[in-house]
DNA sequence: ATGAAAGCGCTAACAT
DNA sequence: ATGTTAGCGCTTTCAT
């Protein structure tokens, strides 16, 4: 490895004006800046940034810990994410907890042993402890997607209860009563706003809910599959299905098909967080759509401010989502 | 910040002892071992890693390089680097070349410069220098998905050759004759190979390719989309497409329907990398299908293995793929 | 304008 | 079994 000081001789010069010449810390010599060049020029010299990390106190490195990176809505915050910081000079550890508790305090601990200048997190459900710590150690922190109660940091969420309330109208629009979900993890604060808003809906339609017709689809893909079929597979099943998940959707979709029944006209299925997929899917999915792309700007700006020493009352932002209407719910073929 | 001087001041012992209970690397007395354990535990510290990486000359961390991790394909392989090289103790860097070789470049160099202990990369279109660079630094490298020549690396891709094939002769055998490509980004030696395929099944049935009728799909969904409508509106369109991306096959899909085209009566469509959205789609598309999570095993597998010392002949593993045979090519449905 | 040298927090070689 | 201390490569204060 060559070092600073391996610059520094050939150059004939001191570390010090080598750093000088590196940083711009200092007005410097046009000839000793020029040797510098040179040298620097003829090792192939790399300042070494951990030393330079150890030494400034901030690695210019973020954390970002998410469920799972497969998932297409994390995806394209993690895209997002790493566009924004990458821009600042920032690079990206990328972590997926599983929403495992015990996963994402291994995470945050690793991350913070590692001197990450930040965390981005999406909180496993029901963990609280570990992101409350991080706040407590002055960690900055910016809250993606789910908002734990009791964690004192900025966050940026969806405000995916309005879009699930008219979803929900427009099945029950559509003559439906029965009205079966698939709800992401348990505990989840985003499926709690969800849900919460499925009941209202119901309620006021004069439908009472019945906690039969609400599944918990766990892992994504599978965990929709297997919900959808608990959901139809039961005496007095659902004529409609919402779907809280993008991959739980495209899961329960195939289930049905797999049970010979058809979208919408033996049971309708409505879905959450569209994307390109939903409008060639037989039938095209209704479903909501989210500015996730702006949530993960949003999540990371926030972030770069806090570092960045702004010192405020956090912010909550919560991005308002859309209701993308197609053929799955029932209504007729609009383009 | 709490640092090892702290703990040793507060257990009453020396930095030296903290360092071995913390590292295991010498027997200290059970007594002070207990009573460093609770300094530990009173002061909440936490080893920096920074300033060990300094010392122990690695960082137990990797860089991925990929082209975009929006794409469903370099998705997988994330998710799979990332638990490997996690049960091993390491972290992963996420970049986005978006295939532009300044910014591969720019990448190598920041991870170069942050001492990451190897480089799994997923080379953009003609670069080569940058990665000829790495390799003769020594440090460790593992090709990902696509071979550049003169690249004297380990890798791991994909063996898409005799499946294009067998996807095209399918397509001849269905009597058609003007069959489209929509090819990845010129220059990629991946789509290299998958183009020999095409005209080599084309020129064995007395074919003659036609060059207009193969286009490049740059940019993700959006070029899938672009170039099947330049395809479809010349003069002479193909009877049926062959799509080299998964995103680029959705764009291509959504843009015949748009068209107002049916697949597969007016046009077929066939396309790569099988995802379980093929199933569901209207209709549902045969594709290649490739094992993508255990290319990305295999690789992060390799580099773990190069960063270990294993110095060996660059080893190149081609995996095999499939083809799934649905409806759009104009098959009756099976399942 | 330049240089010498003191650390940043840690590990491990060298004492004892 | 334990402690002292010399670095790892860099930035920056303090001198000149």
């Amino acid at each position: 490895m060559v070092t600073i000081a391996d610059v520094a001789r050939l150059a004939g010069v001191s570390v010090a004006t080598v750093s000088y010449v590196l940083n711009g810390t200092r007005p410097v010599s046009p000839e000793r800046r020029q040797r510098v060049l040179e040298a620097i020029e003829a090792l192939g010299y790399r300042p070494n940034r951990v030393a330079r990390s150890l030494r400034a106190r901030r690695t210019n490195t973020i954390g970002l810990i998410v469920s799972n990176i497969v998932s297409p809505f994390y995806t394209e915050i993690a895209r997002a994410v790493e566009d924004v910081a990458r821009r600042h000079g920032y690079s990206v550890i990328l972590c997926n907890s599983d929403d495992d508790p015990a996963k994402e305090r291994e995470y945050v601990d690793l991350l913070l042993g590692r001197q990450v200048d930040g965390l981005l997190v999406a909180p496993a459900p029901n963990d609280q402890a570990v992101l409350a710590e991080v706040v407590g150690i002055g960690a900055p922190l910016v809250l993606v997607n789910r908002r734990p109660a009791g964690i004192d940091a900025p966050s940026v969420t969806m405000a995916s209860g309005p879009a699930t309330y008219e979803l929900i109208r427009h099945l029950i629009e559509h003559g439906h009563r029965r009205i079966g979900v698939i709800s992401g993890v348990p505990g989840s604060p985003s499926s709690q706003d969800r849900l919460e808003a499925y009941e209202r809906a119901l309620r006021e339609a004069g439908i009472e809910p019945d906690p039969r017709l609400v599944r918990h689809g766990h892992a994504q893909y599978e965990g929709g599959m297997a919900a959808a079929r608990e959901l139809l597979q039961q005496p007095g099943p659902p004529t409609a299905i919402c779907s809280l998940g993008t991959s739980m959707t495209l899961g329960a979709l195939v289930a049905i098909r797999e049970m010979g029944l058809r979208v919408p006209e033996d049971v309708a299925l409505v879905g959450y967080t569209d994307t390109p997929w939903y409008q060639v899917t037989d039938p095209p999915l209704t479903a909501v759509a989210q500015p996730v792309r702006r949530l993960g700007e949003l999540a990371i700006d926030l972030l770069l401010r806090s570092i960045g020493g702004e010192v405020q009352e956090p912010q909550h932002i919560a991005l308002p989502c859309e209701v993308v209407i197609r053929r799955s719910c029932g209504c007729p073929l609009r383009r």
